[in-house]
DNA sequence: TCTGGGGTCCTTGCTCGA
DNA sequence: TCTGTCGAGCAAGGACCC
C-alpha cells in the first residue's frame, strides 16, 4: 500500500462535448449535449455548461431537452473523437510501454515501467507536462490522477476534475477513502449501492469495518472479497497494455417497437451480417452466437447457441440467430434486437455441414450490406464530390453537428435540418464564430466533409519526454496548476 | 421521464462424463 | 451394475463501466 504513486490515470474532460466545442467556436462557453437525438436517444456526454442544468450522461435526451432547451444537441462524430484519442494515446505511449486504454477518453499508464517517474515529485512533473502536452496537441483538457494503484489513480482523477491533477501520497489512502461514498469504488453501481445501504453501509469506512466475511455473505465471493480489499486501499491489478476482445456484438433500438415477425426476422439477419463484418474486420471468428431481445416492457432476454467450431461465416451466424429467435415470444412488440458472438478465436474451424447449408441459403455477400435503420450516419463518406442524381441529392441526410463544405462559403457544420432545408454555420476550429445560412437539402454546392484538425499547427512533441524526470522544461510546459 | 451501444465479469443452475 | 460426486462446459441473467 506504500507503493510510489506512479500509476497515472488520465480522463479527458467531457470529451465528446469538449471536442465539439473546440471544433465549433460558436459553441464555446455554451451548453452542448452529444448523444442520440431520436425519440429513444440518451445523452453520451454533456458539456460542463449543460451539466449546470442537471443534464448528465445516460439521461434520456428528451429529458435533457426539457432541462436545457437552449443547449446545442449534436450526434456523436466518432471519427473526430478517434482522431483526437489517437493523438492523446500517442503522447501516453511516449511515457511508458504499459498504457491501458479504457475507452476513447481514458487510460492508465504505468510511469515506473516507462522509467519516467519513481517517486511523488517526478510523477507530479510528468503529470503536469502531460496535461500541457495534451492541451498543446489537441486543444482539449484532461484530468490526471496519480497514485500507487489503478483504483486510487482513477479516484484521484475523478476528484481532480475538471482540468486538474491530484496525487495521492502513499500512506494517506485509507484516510482519504474512509469518508467517501461506497459508490466511489469500482464495481459498486446502483444495485450494489442500494444493497449495501439497506445493510447500513454507506461509506468506504463502513465496508472496511464490516469485514470480508460480511461482504462475502452480502455480495458473493468474488465481489465481496475484492470490495473489502479496495475499501482498505489494496488494489494490485497491473496495468495491462494489450487486451484481447472476448466478444463482438451489434444491437439496435428501434424508434417504434416492431410487431411484424417477418420484419423482426429481417432485422436479425441484418444485425448478424453487421456483427460478422465487425468480426472479420478484427480477423477473429467466434463459437457462440447470442441473440438479445428487449421487449416492449423493457424486459431483456438473451438466447445463445454454441456451434461445433468457431465461424466467421455470415450464413452460419444468420441461421443460428434465426433458430434462437424461433424460441422467443415477440408478441407485444420488440424494442431492441442484438446479435453477438463470443468464444472468440483467431482461426476458423468451420462446421462444414453448417457452412455448406449456409452457402446454399445465401451467397457470401457482405459487400452488398445495407446499413440499416440503426446506423448513426457517422463517418459519412466525404471526399471527392461526384455527380449525384436529383434523387440522390433529395435523399441526402444532414445529421446535426456534422461537417459540410459549400463551394461558395467554405467549411461549416450542420446546425439543423428539416422540411427540405438545412441550416449551416460557417466556421472552423481556429476561426471566429461564423454566420448561419440556410440551403435546400439538395443544394448541389453543399457536400459532406471530414472534420478539420482541432489544432492546425500543434507544438512538436516528437522529442518529448527526453528531459524527464529531472527538469520540467518539456516543450509547451507552463507548469500548470494542480488541486487541491 | 422512460431509459443507447458495446463491452466485461460474476453467479446460478443444469447436464454430462469420468 | 448402480450410485454419488466432482469438474467442465454451457446457458441465462444481472450488474457494472464508459
Amino acid at each position: 500500500m506504500r507503493a510510489a504513486p506512479t500509476i497515472l490515470h488520465l480522463d479527458m474532460d467531457a470529451f465528446y462535448a469538449s471536442a465539439e466545442q473546440a471544433a465549433k467556436p460558436s459553441l464555446r462557453g455554451k451548453p452542448v449535449v452529444v448523444g442520440g437525438l431520436g425519440p429513444r436517444g440518451v445523452v453520451a456526454t454533456a458539456s460542463y455548461e449543460a451539466r449546470r442544468f442537471g443534464v448528465h450522461s445516460a439521461m434520456p435526451t428528451a429529458q435533457a431537452r426539457r432541462l436545457a432547451p437552449n443547449a446545442a444537441y449534436l450526434v456523436p462524430r466518432f471519427m473526430l473523437y478517434r482522431t483526437v484519442s489517437d493523438q492523446v494515446m500517442e503522447l501516453l505511449g511516449r511515457l511508458s510501454p504499459l498504457v491501458e486504454p479504457l475507452s476513447l477518453d481514458e487510460a492508465f499508464v504505468d510511469l515506473e515501467a516507462g522509467g519516467v517517474a519513481d517517486d511523488s515529485a517526478s510523477a507530479r512533473v510528468v503529470g503536469e507536462q502531460l496535461r500541457d502536452a495534451i492541451r498543446a496537441v489537441t486543444g482539449l483538457t484532461g484530468s490526471v490522477g496519480l497514485a500507487g494503484s489503478k483504483m486510487l489513480a482513477k479516484i484521484a482523477s475523478e476528484e481532480a476534475k475538471p482540468n486538474g491533477l491530484l496525487l495521492i501520497e502513499p500512506g494517506t489512502e485509507r484516510e482519504l477513502l474512509a469518508p467517501m461514498s461506497v459508490r466511489i469504488l469500482p464495481g459498486v453501481g446502483p444495485a450494489t449501492g442500494d444493497h449495501l445501504r439497506r445493510a447500513g453501509m454507506t461509506t468506504v469506512d463502513d465496508l472496511a469495518e464490516a469485514g470480508e466475511a460480511e461482504l462475502v455473505r452480502l455480495l458473493g465471493k468474488a465481489h465481496g472479497v475484492s470490495l473489502h480489499r479496495m475499501a482498505l486501499g489494496y488494489d494490485n491489478r497491473p496495468v495491462v497494455a494489450e487486451r484481447d476482445a472476448k466478444s463482438v456484438s451489434v444491437e439496435d433500438t428501434f424508434d417504434m417497437d416492431l410487431h411484424d415477425r417477418v420484419r423482426v426476422r429481417t432485422e436479425v439477419d441484418r444485425l448478424a451480417d453487421r456483427c460478422v463484418q465487425r468480426l472479420r474486420a478484427a480477423e477473429r471468428s467466434g463459437r457462440t452466437v447470442v441473440l438479445k431481445v428487449r421487449r416492449y416492457d423493457f424486459s431483456t432476454l438473451t438466447r445463445s447457441e454454441t456451434l461445433r467450431g468457431p465461424t466467421d461465416d455470415p450464413g452460419v451466424v444468420r441461421e443460428a440467430a434465426a433458430r434462437l429467435l424461433e424460441a422467443v415470444d415477440t408478441t407485444g412488440g420488440v424494442r431492441l434486437l442484438g446479435v453477438g458472438v463470443t468464444g472468440l478465436a483467431d482461426y476458423t474451424q468451420e462446421d462444414l455441414f453448417a457452412q455448406a447449408a449456409g452457402e446454399r441459403a445465401a451467397p457470401d455477400d457482405l459487400a452488398a450490406e445495407d446499413p440499416g435503420p440503426g446506423e448513426h450516419g457517422d463517418e459519412s463518406a466525404a471526399g471527392a464530390p461526384e455527380q449525384e442524381t436529383p434523387e440522390q441529392l433529395a435523399a441526402r441526410r444532414w445529421p446535426a453537428g456534422h461537417d459540410v463544405r459549400h463551394d461558395t462559403y467554405g467549411h461549416g457544420w450542420v446546425q439543423g435540418s428539416g422540411v427540405g432545408r438545412v441550416t449551416v454555420r460557417f466556421e472552423e476550429p481556429e476561426s471566429p464564430p461564423g454566420r448561419v445560412r440556410t440551403f435546400r437539402i439538395d443544394d448541389p454546392e453543399l457536400w459532406p466533409a471530414d472534420p478539420l484538425p482541432l489544432v492546425r499547427d500543434p507544438v512538436d512533441y516528437s522529442s518529448w519526454p527526453a528531459s524527464l524526470p529531472k527538469s520540467r522544461s518539456g516543450p509547451g510546459s507552463s507548469g500548470g496548476e494542480s488541486r487541491p
